[in-house]
RNA sequence: GGGUUAGUAGCUCAGUUGGUUAGAGCGGAGCGCUCAUAACGCUUUGGUCGUGGGUUCAAGUCCUACCUAACCCA
């Protein structure tokens, strides 16, 4: 134990996992949170140890890296170098961005599970995988593809189907074959796996959980007391894989840990790599543990790693304040990187300063349910909060100033007392927020704090004292004034820490910006400061059109009615009012159609509806469908399911210049 | 299919244990100010609180069914 008493705070921000880029729901869902919170606690001078990393185990990385033929660490150390910078861009104060491909990870894993299995919590199981024999390897569910037996969608996954959302066994996949080559040689074989036996610590967690979770956020409460009902259940805490923490048991050779079981952990090998003292927070009853992660990851939190850690049995310190996040949707949709939709770490900053970011970013965090990001709010943010209420307010007291005073502070007059009032109600609900992680009302606050600034200058009116020739009373106005621009300085700091530097070099001495616990005068009479370069800058309404075009635009993703041709023309086998048709669309040659128009011949231009295309006269796509027995892979049109007219019977001919395979717009 | 959470002004959200005329910011409208970054201040306009039932003297708040969205699980 350390011999000073400050309180020991541990925080710490879930790990994200090295598969894709990052965006901005990453940065708000706990990055950003987590970040607030620690500059916070340092500024009241707690004793803080604030990690992070990459998870870097699991199945989706070794798939990600036999597509990218890469190996998997060469992956997963790409992906985390992508991190690495994105910390860095958004200025993360973390102890130390680590990662869980490492030795002290290895080591922390193997003493764990050696403690489990000594505590008689682990037991071997043998179960049925499915095994590629071409591959030489079991495969993981994502591994193994197959066809829905509900469905009969091709492309399901070995555990449940991505179309119709089916769940099954992985032996009930209809032609199984390997994700990996391809290959359908997939036998089920016997493997063993070691498993957690949690049931046995079920009454152990079910009474930290009555302690622990009347201080968390109102859904983990709700996840883990739907845990808590169901019961704990033993899981398979090894894989047969390659790529991850090796088991540390004889006849486990070829297996490692399941990265669920070791990601968790990865908060304290980070730890340990971060600070020699690590155990002073992590074995200490008295820390003070607060956990930031989005809605996905609570089970994880709340039951997991809870359960493990109180399995140990040896005094690991668990979560107090569990805080999650819900998502962040883009301008109506999901972020997707594939479709461009939304904002990526990598080029936010290239767009906006880190400090706009994180202060619109946290001004409507996603807290009691998803929240949709749109640059035109994005843009009000920026625009009134920072750029006209702050920037504009340390602008105008430093410039009025100047003018009639010279760069040097005025003489204080006497304090005024309903401002120091008003300014200490806000700064207590802006501390009690902070300390409760309630990020929005802490905007809030720090808002009003801002406004208050303003107002008093507006009442004030040191400009008029100054004409008037009662330069001591409008002195002592701005003399207040430079006691805000001090205390904005502080009070920002947690949110935007770039421009709180920034304000605070507005004064020639250095003022330090620890957390103020009510309105303090530091500022002296006289003292030097500089007028600085305008803190913000304001986004436009050509810009913000500008962003919205780039990064959310709006994909017509509905396939449009085509113009076609009929290349040839049969008689239907079983029906006489059916033709058989091979139709050009321009990029498919010969695509068999069937049609019942009378009208069809060979050298016809016309439009053809393709499988997925909605007619404004029907309510369903058309589907590849079977036609009296015969394929149809589309639709000829008439005039009246084009909505042109009432010519139902006979299917639309165009002119001979129609550009075949151009787009036929419904008007 | 099961569980959970959410659905409140044009937009983004507050609304503690059910209790007088449902709040805030943005946007819109108007006024003021001119020290300041077309910025600031003040006033004002917006709501059958997802839908249908029910409990109650009283429901945005409790119960129930349904609709919509998200997450977790199967």
């Amino acid at each position: 134990m350390t011999t000073d008493n400050k309180q020991k705070y541990l925080i710490t921000s879930a790990l994200p996992y090295v598969n894709g880029e990052l965006h901005l729901g990453h940065l708000i869902g706990c990055w950003l949170p987590s970040d607030i919170y620690a500059r916070f606690c340092r500024a009241c001078g707690r004793d803080v140890l604030y990690v992070c990393g990459a998870d870097e185990h699991g199945t989706p990385v070794v798939v990600g890296a036999m597509k990218e033929n890469m190996s998997p660490f060469d992956y997963s150390s790409k992906y985390y170098e992508k991190h690495l910078r994105a910390v860095k861009d958004f200025n993360l104060s973390f102890d130390l961005y680590g990662r869980t491909h490492t030795e002290l990870q290895e080591k922390l894993i193997h003493e764990l599970f050696l403690r489990l299995d000594n505590e008689g919590l682990i037991e071997e199981r043998e179960t049925l995988q499915p095994f590629s024999v071409d591959d030489n390897m079991f495969l993981a569910d994502r591994q193994l593809l197959g066809t829905c037996p509900k469905c009969g969608y091709e492309n399901a996954r070995g555990d449940q189907c991505d179309k119709c959302s089916a769940s099954y066994e992985a032996t009930e996949l209809l032609n199984p074959r390997s994700a990996i080559s391809g290959s359908t040689n997939i036998e089920m074989r016997p493997t063993k796996n070691l498993f957690f036996l949690a049931s046995k610590i079920e009454g152990k967690w079910k009474q930290w959980l009555e302690t622990h979770a009347p201080k968390w956020s109102k859904t983990a409460i709700a996840i883990a007391q739907g845990w808590a009902k169901e019961g704990l259940q033993d899981t398979s805490i090894t894989r047969d894989l390659s790529w991850g923490i090796p088991v540390n048991k004889p006849g486990y050779e070829n297996k490692v840990f399941y990265v669920w079981f070791d990601a968790p952990w990865g908060y304290v090998s980070i730890s340990q790599a971060a600070n020699k003292d690590w155990e002073t927070w992590w074995k200490n009853p008295d820390c003070h543990y607060a956990q930031f992660m989005g809605k996905d990851n609570v089970k994880f939190h709340a039951v997991l790693f809870p359960e493990q850690q109180l399995a140990m049995n040896d005094n690991w310190k668990t979560v107090d304040q569990l805080k999650a996040m819900n998502f962040l949707n883009f301008e109506g949709g999901k972020f997707s990187k594939s479709e461009k939709r939304g904002v990526f770490l990598d080029e936010a900053v290239s767009i906006a300063p880190a400090d706009a970011w994180r202060y619109a970013l946290i001004a409507s965090a996603p807290e009691t349910d998803d929240t949709d990001f749109t640059f035109a709010r994005f843009a009000d943010i920026v625009n009134k909060d920072l750029n006209g209420m702050l920037g504009n307010f340390v602008s105008r007291v430093c410039k009025l100033t100047d003018k009639n005073f010279g760069l040097t502070v005025p003489n204080a007059g006497e304090l005024d007392a309903s401002l120091t009032a008003q300014v200490n109600e806000k700064i207590a609900e802006l501390t009690a927020a902070l300390d409760a992680c309630e990020f929005r009302a802490a905007v809030v606050a720090l808002r009003s704090l801002y406004a208050i600034g303003n107002e008093y200058m507006t009442v004030k009116e040191p400009w008029t004292l100054v004409k008037n020739g009662n330069a001591e009373q409008a002195g002592a106005v701005l003399n207040e004034c430079f006691q805000l621009i001090d205390l904005y300085a502080r009070v920002s700091a947690p949110f935007i820490p770039d421009a709180a530097e920034k304000i605070q070099r507005v004064f020639n001495n250095t003022h330090d910006l620890s957390w103020p616990k009510e309105f303090e005068r530091r500022i002296q009479n006289g003292e030097a400061f500089t007028v600085p370069e305008n803190l913000f800058s304001r986004i436009d309404d050509a810009r913000v059109a500008e962003l919205t075009e780039k990064y959310a635009k709006k994909e017509d993703n509905n396939v449009k009615p085509v113009v076609a041709k009929i290349i040839a023309v049969k008689n239907h086998p079983s029906r006489d009012d059916l033709h058989l048709l091979t139709v050009d669309d321009g990029t498919n040659h010969n695509l068999q159609i069937v049609c019942g128009a009378p009208n069809v011949r060979v050298g016809l231009i016309g439009v053809l509806a393709p499988v997925g295309c909605v007619l404004p006269t029907m309510k369903k796509p058309i589907s590849q469908r079977t036609v009296a027995g015969t394929e149809s892979f589309g639709m000829m049109c008439s005039a009246a399911e084009l909505g042109q007219g009432n010519n139902a019977d006979e299917i639309i001919e165009l002119d001979s210049d129609a550009k075949i395979g151009s787009i036929w717009e419904i008007k």
